[in-house]
DNA sequence: CTGGTAAATGAAAATCCTTTTCAGTTAGAT
DNA sequence: ATCTAACTGAAAAGGATTTTCATTTACCAG
């Protein structure tokens, strides 16, 4: 289930944040990508039909997004940051290693393993991090 | 099974690098480390020993003994990136999110998830990142 | 045991990405 | 319409990482 611009403008006033013009431009381009966008990438987007957002405005407006759980992070090779919209719920990602397209996943199904480690390790186990890394179907028959 | 500082120099040999003191001092202080280490971190250590060994070789050893499979990164919350010595074979990391200790793991069992995902969404999966995030047992009591 | 040579090193500078600061602006409650 | 805390943009600061380049060094050949 994808969330709406509506709808995730609707959680930012009911949390007491105010909706600009430039959040509510951030928000039309995450929820009208299906990519996961790095800051930068995502600056560029939004300046063409807002062009004199800054890209500190950005990179808070994601920030504050991705605490609301509202978008999520995508972690790649470690160069940048990226974000992509937050489906309803858990899930994971499948990330195209040379487009970089995202698709979501739901079912990890971790619970039993994550119970394991919790008593062979002691950890207090809070959370994990689960991504595939591949090719997507149209990148696979590029050189 | 951890490697050896001695099975590490050999597969650089190998591989046609050349071993030279500062490769050895960084090779050591992986080795040795219980933790997983930034750049800047390892970088003090290798001082110890080797007063004037340069944070860009550092940089570049990481970065060589990376690509070789011998250590592998890890991926935190995001600021700054991490390096582990590689256990041999498959294996994931559980990392304490406030001392930065890593445990690892063999047995994610995700064989058959891989393969839903890859009918499901046509990707060819090359691999994949899986790690759990929380306190270690030393940490759980510290406020 | 010498060279000779390509590879490796260290210091400084350059790049990136991200965060902080601060003065000016604005959304939304009253 | 007014007020005020929240928000914004520009510039500066901060950090991490990479590039550049002159110098040094490991190690192969002789």
């Amino acid at each position: 289930m994808r969330p709406t611009a509506r709808k995730i403008a609707s959680v930012l006033t009911q949390k007491g944040y105010k909706l600009t013009a430039q959040r509510r431009a951030v928000i039309d381009v995450v929820v009208s990508s299906s990519e996961h966008l790095a800051p930068a990438a995502l600056y560029e987007r939004v300046r063409r039909t807002h062009p004199a957002i800054g890209l500190v405005t950005v990179y808070r407006t994601l920030e504050m997004l991705s605490e609301l759980g509202l978008i999520c992070r995508v972690h790649r090779g470690g160069k940048s940051r990226s974000y992509t919209l937050a489906l309803l719920g858990h899930h994971h990602h499948l990330v195209c290693s040379r487009c970089g397209t995202v698709a979501d996943f739901t079912g990890c199904d971790l619970e039993e393993l994550q119970q394991r480690l919790s008593q062979d390790t002691g950890f207090k186990i809070e959370g994990h991090l689960l991504q595939f890394v591949g090719d997507c179907r149209n990148c696979q028959g590029v050189t």
